[in-house]
DNA sequence: CGACATTTTGACGCTGGTCAATATTGGTGG
DNA sequence: CCACCAATATTGACCAGCGTCAAAATGTCG
């Protein structure tokens, strides 16, 4: 597609570059690949795939935060994951070649492109390659699968908890120490992924700031006990998951639902 | 259909039978293997494999279905899928080589079996094999994102209604013709998936069944308005999620509920 | 036929969604 | 540089969906 950047030189990567920023280990032969990958810079709000859009490439993020989602059956979208440094995107595109969920950038992201064709190439060629592909995706599943668990197991406050303690863990989210994170995100985003309303996380931070575990401002969090974060809290009682809004636009048909069920 | 099988014990198959099985298009030379796969068998109640068990193989289910899940938190238990025919079950070993879920027989099933071994092996002598895995895997990816999607958007009961019209659709389940199918799983499984208390559950197919789009008689359901539960209804408000429960061994320990505000 | 397991139904209330209004931030023009 | 307006965030009041507690009903199994 188009590339639009013209910022300075995309510059490039090796694969044990790529298998290393995947927190995968790179397999022998994979460091005497002198093949580079480009890289591509995406500014806020860009979009890196959408949903329908024929695979062209897997993407290795390398700085910056992405959004990816998938419109629900009333037109309200559902944020699938915030991939950020180390994670794959594009996967989802695997089974049939086209992309299931749009992806854009929340600021100023990098990532490494890895060409459709080149996937085939490489799995010839190179014996870890495929490992490389398989654990990637695999990680994705068991990802789904502990957020789901933990959608399903937490109230509303733990699963805000929980979600900082996450981004707090995780590198690229860090403004300096691991101590403060600038989200990239908004509250609304943050409902959209935790399967909560934009005001009920905007008092899950009030109340984690009140019981001392963080400090708010804005987009800025401060983590002041990152334990009592971790931990979260059975809190109440309950474990449904109402509904959505709706309201607005309703009468759809609605064939949605792709799957409900799955494989293991 | 079964009949290659030849009923008694553990019978084998071709890569292009599962690859069928699979619903993924068998590559070229997937057909001149003659490399063929042993099955296995189990009865109700018992294990494929467990969490943190050493990946020794992959399956294709062939027959039957199974129930993944993993423990949460609180040890209650996740309902993450119900693989069915044609689906892959333990795909999310291979990003560490361990099992990241349990995975039991509701019924009599059977599956086959992909030595671990085998997959290294064929990879590197089959160009298509590892489109095979990445699309099942891709699949599994998919599937994870429209399931949470559907749980954030719909309320209870439509949510019980599309899990009935998922079931019906899918062949394995249909105790006859597509009208008439007998659930594999308890209340409390289903609950345990969609996110929802057993007690819901219930009230759900009592709901149904009270506005005539299903016939409810125990584990057997009679769809009279296939259209219905698919066009499921956002019903009223509501989105969000509550907490589990832990019911069981729960007398007392005091979490309960005394200390909601406190920890809050 | 009696003890147990699963399902159903009812009453009650907490969590979190909805509606709504007020703050803060940020961008733009005078 | 400051007033004005749009977007995002915070708070409050209200209310309903669904979890929890409880018990009856129906089915299973020995």
């Amino acid at each position: 597609m188009i590339r639009d950047i013209v910022t300075t030189e995309s510059n490039s990567s090796s694969l044990a570059q790529a298998c290393r920023l995947l927190g995968l280990p790179a397999v022998a032969q994979v460091a005497n690949v002198e093949l580079r990958f480009l890289h591509r810079r995406l500014k806020p709000g860009m979009r890196l795939c959408s949903q329908g859009e024929p695979l062209e490439a897997l993407y290795v993020v390398v700085a910056g935060t992405f959004k990816a989602f998938v419109d629900d059956a009333e037109g309200a979208e559902v944020v699938l994951a915030f991939p950020a440094r180390g994670d794959l995107v594009g996967a989802d595109a695997l089974c049939d070649q086209h992309h299931a969920s749009y992806v854009t950038a929340l600021d100023d992201t990098e990532v490494i492109v890895l060409p459709a064709q080149s996937l085939a190439l490489l799995g010839r060629a190179l014996d870890g390659f495929n490992q490389f592909i398989y654990r990637a995706l695999s990680r994705e599943v068991v990802a789904g699968h502990a957020l789901r668990s933990s959608i399903q197991s937490l109230g509303a406050e733990a699963r805000v908890a929980r979600f900082l303690a996450q981004l707090s863990a995780r590198s690229g989210f860090c403004g300096g120490g691991n101590e403060t994170l600038t989200l990239p995100m908004s509250r609304q985003e943050i409902g959209r992924y935790l399967g909560l309303t934009i005001e009920t996380v905007s008092r899950a931070f009030s109340a984690l700031q009140a019981a001392g575990h963080i400090g708010v401002s804005q987009r800025t969090i401060r983590i002041r006990d990152l334990g009592a974060l971790e931990t979260a809290q059975p809190v109440a009682t309950s474990r449904a998951a109402p509904r959505p809004a709706a309201a607005r636009t309703r009468r759809q048909a609605g064939t949605g639902w792709g799957g409900l069920l799955a494989a293991a």
